[in-house]
DNA sequence: GCCGCGTCTTGATATGGCTCAAATGGCCAT
DNA sequence: ATGGCCATTTGAGCCATATCAAGACGCGGC
C-alpha cells in the first residue's frame, strides 16, 4: 500500500512546505476539523501548514523530547510506547489516519512516550501554541479538541478494563474488533485487514507474550473465527468475536 | 477523619449555595486555578459557585448520565470505575483533594464511568460550558485545563504499563508509592497512610484478585517493607518499595 | 536461486496468580 | 456486651499464561 517516497537518509526531518489544506482533506470528518464551518476551516488551514514524512521504523517523537506540536496521521500507521526506567516498555496505542499524536506532551511540555511509524507515513504538523490561540477564537475548534482529548482518556480506560480483567482470547478479540471498526470508519473492509504490527507489538499492547498472541490467533483459526495468513487476517465469524468480548464464553 | 455532616437521606443531591472561592481555597496550587493571576482567580470564582456533598458510598455521577459539569475534589476521596456490558468492572483511578472528576464526559456529552465517594466528600461543581467560555478568555486557564487533561492521559499510560507488564508485587509497590507521593503533596506523611478503599478495589485497579492483594500486603510485612494493620499502612522501607517498582528484584 | 535474518508457530514445562474454602477480626446495630 | 455482617487473611490445588526451545516460514539482499 502507501508506496510513497523512495527511502532517503532517515532520521533527517523532512518537512513539506507545499500547502496542505484541512479544508480539502478527505479526513476532515475524522480529524481535528470536525464541526468546523467552511470559513473556520480556512483559518485552520493557516495553522496546519506543513506535513512531515516518517519512514517505516522511524520515530516521530521520543520520550523526553520537547513538545511543540501535535501530529495528525495523514497516511500510514503508528504505535506509541511508554517505557519505565528499567527498560520495560508498553505499547499504549496504534494510530491510523485521522488520529492525533502527541497529546501526552501538553502536560509537561515534553513528550512522555514515543511514536514510531509502522509503515511509511505522513503526518500533518499542528503547532500547539497556534492551536491554542485559534481555539480561543472559535468555539467549535476548542470543542472538538477537548472532545478528542476526552475520548483519548475514555479509550485508555477501555484498555485498562481489557488489561485488568480480560483473558487472552477476549483481549485479542477486542483488539481485532476495535481495529476493524476504525478501519471501517475509513472506508476499508470490515472483515479483512492487514496487521501493520508484529505479534510482539500486539502482545505488548494487550499485556501478553508474543507466543500467547500467536497461539490465540491459531486457536481462532481452528475455531473458524479467523483466517490467518501471517499478518493478513480475515474475519469469518464476527459474531463469535463479539461474543468473546462480551464474556459469553462460559 | 473528615467528620462532617451527619448522615441524611442519601441519593438526594445536595448543593451548597454559599459562596466558595477558588481564590481563597487552600487547594488552588493543585487544582484548576494553577497559574492564574489574582484577577483571573476572581473571575474563576464566578464560575465555581457551588459545592456538592457526597456521602461515603454515594455516586457523584454514573455511566450514561448527561455530562454537564466537571468536579474538583475539595475534601474526601473517590474511585472511578468503568464497566463492560457483561458486568465486569474496573477501577480506573482514585481521586483525592484537588483532582478533577468527569473529564470522560466531554467526548460524548455523557459520562462513561462512574465516580463513587469512598469517604464523605465534598466537590466543587465546575459547569463545563462556562469553563470553556472562560478558558477562551484567559489563556492561563485554557493552558492549565489542557495540562490537566494531558496529565490524565499520561497517568493512564502509566497504569497501562503497570497492568501490561508488572508482577503483583511491583504493582502494589507502585500503587503505594503513587498514593503516598500524592498525599505528601497535600501535606500528609510520606510514610504512613490510611487506605480508603477495600482490598477488592485495590485489586480491581491493579488487575489482581483481592486475595492476591492481601497476600502481597502480608509478604511486604514479612519482608519488613510495610507495617499493615487493616487499612492502616506504615512504610518502613521506602527504598525497597522503589526498587521493586524499578524491577530490581532479579 | 540461495542465504540469512527476523518473524511466527508450535511443543513441553514451569509458575504466578486465581479459585475455592474456611477461619479470623472489626464494627455497627441492637 | 452480643450477634451478624463484611472485610480480610490464609491455605491448598489448579489453570492460564509465561518461559524455554526448536523449527518453519517469508522476505530482502546478493
Amino acid at each position: 500500500m502507501t508506496a510513497m517516497n523512495t527511502p532517503v537518509e532517515s532520521t533527517k526531518l523532512r518537512l513539506e512546505p507545499f500547502k496542505v489544506a484541512c479544508s480539502s482533506c478527505n479526513l476532515r470528518e475524522l480529524c481535528l476539523p470536525v464541526g468546523l464551518s467552511r470559513e473556520n476551516l480556512d483559518r485552520l488551514d493557516t495553522l496546519v501548514a506543513t506535513r512531515r514524512t516518517v519512514a517505516r521504523g522511524e520515530t516521530l517523537f521520543r520520550s523526553g523530547e520537547d513538545f511543540q506540536s501535535l501530529f495528525a496521521v495523514r497516511t500510514g500507521f503508528f504505535k506509541t510506547c511508554v517505557s519505565s526506567e528499567d527498560g520495560r516498555d508498553q505499547v499504549t496505542g496504534f494510530q491510523m489516519a485521522g488520529e492525533l499524536l502527541g497529546l501526552d506532551g501538553i502536560g509537561t511540555d515534553s513528550h512522555t512516550c514515543e511514536a514510531v511509524a509502522l509503515e511509511d507515513s505522513q503526518v500533518c504538523v499542528i503547532p500547539y501554541s497556534q492551536l491554542e490561540e485559534l481555539s480561543r477564537e472559535f468555539i467549535e475548534l476548542q470543542h472538538q479538541f477537548h472532545k478528542i482529548m476526552s475520548r483519548e482518556i475514555v479509550r485508555d480506560h477501555g484498555v485498562m478494563l481489557l488489561l485488568g480483567s480480560m483473558r487472552a482470547e477476549e483481549r485479542l478479540a477486542a483488539f481485532l474488533l476495535n481495529l476493524t471498526q476504525r478501519l471501517q470508519a475509513r472506508g476499508f473492509s470490515a472483515s479483512s485487514l492487514i496487521l501493520r504490527m508484529t505479534r510482539e507489538e500486539i502482545g505488548s499492547y494487550l499485556g501478553l507474550k508474543l507466543e500467547t498472541v500467536s497461539r490465540t490467533f491459531s486457536k481462532f483459526q481452528d475455531d473458524g473465527i479467523l483466517e490467518v495468513k501471517q499478518r493478513q487476517i480475515r474475519i469469518l465469524d464476527q459474531d463469535k468475536l463479539q461474543k468473546l468480548v462480551n464474556g459469553t464464553h462460559c
